[in-house]
DNA sequence: TTATTGTATCGCAATATTACGATGGAAAAT
DNA sequence: ATTTTCCATCGTAATATTGCGATACAATAA
């Protein structure tokens, strides 16, 4: 075993999943800061803002790219890294979703 | 090599890593929606409502528990298991303030 | 053409996560 | 006192993640 039984939950509980997992990792959260704070999409300086190597960064922006929250986009020699703000703000409406859903708890705790 | 290089980010990284990794998995998507839907804390029944083993669950909680997000509480024989009103706020506002810095993209993508 | 530059991907090693059955232990019920 | 119930933890196996160097590859520069 070890595998993760995805298929048993819904699609739902699956997407916010993958929306937090992708977040759930301190470079990735850094990434996203960096990608956000810039205006401009730039974004091949990553690496060098980050204390991890050119290899690691490439595989942390695909798996941010797999989630859905940022895209990139080929622009000649560089890629031009940007947040996609469609699946930003779902992923944000997703969380504030289960967040807002509860309302203190009564008499308990 | 294969550790994660916590150390090397900011406070504020990884604590936002930490509340989202919690959430990065559906049975603890699942579980944390059951906790909140209940204004009861009446717990024990999660192992019956999810297609996963007792051990297992117990250990999802646990990772839960680890995160913050929620409380456990001995109850006699049983144990009450709630959301943690504070740190739920918390992790909400943390997540939402990188959602926010988001201003959209200047020219590009 | 031949570098050089910017990224992606492969292959590997270390570590972490996911899942389960088995076991243990504490409180409640019999 | 014995059994039952509820939950945590241990041990183990399968799988996933993290990280890096090496390499590949495409576009630009020389």
């Amino acid at each position: 075993m070890g595998a993760t039984k995805s298929s048993e939950f819904s699609a739902k509980e699956n997407l916010l999943a993958k929306y937090a997992k992708a977040l759930g990792h301190p470079a990735r959260i850094a990434i996203l800061k960096l990608l956000v704070s810039k205006s401009t999409c730039q974004c091949g300086d990553i690496v060098e803002e980050l204390p991890l190597s050119q290899s690691t960064v490439s595989q942390h922006l695909k798996e941010l790219k797999e989630a859905g929250l940022i895209k990139g986009e080929i622009e000649g020699a560089k890629v031009c890294y940007c947040i996609d703000e469609k699946e930003w703000k779902k992923a944000q409406k997703s969380l504030n979703q289960l967040f807002d859903s509860y309302k203190g708890c009564n008499e308990c705790c």
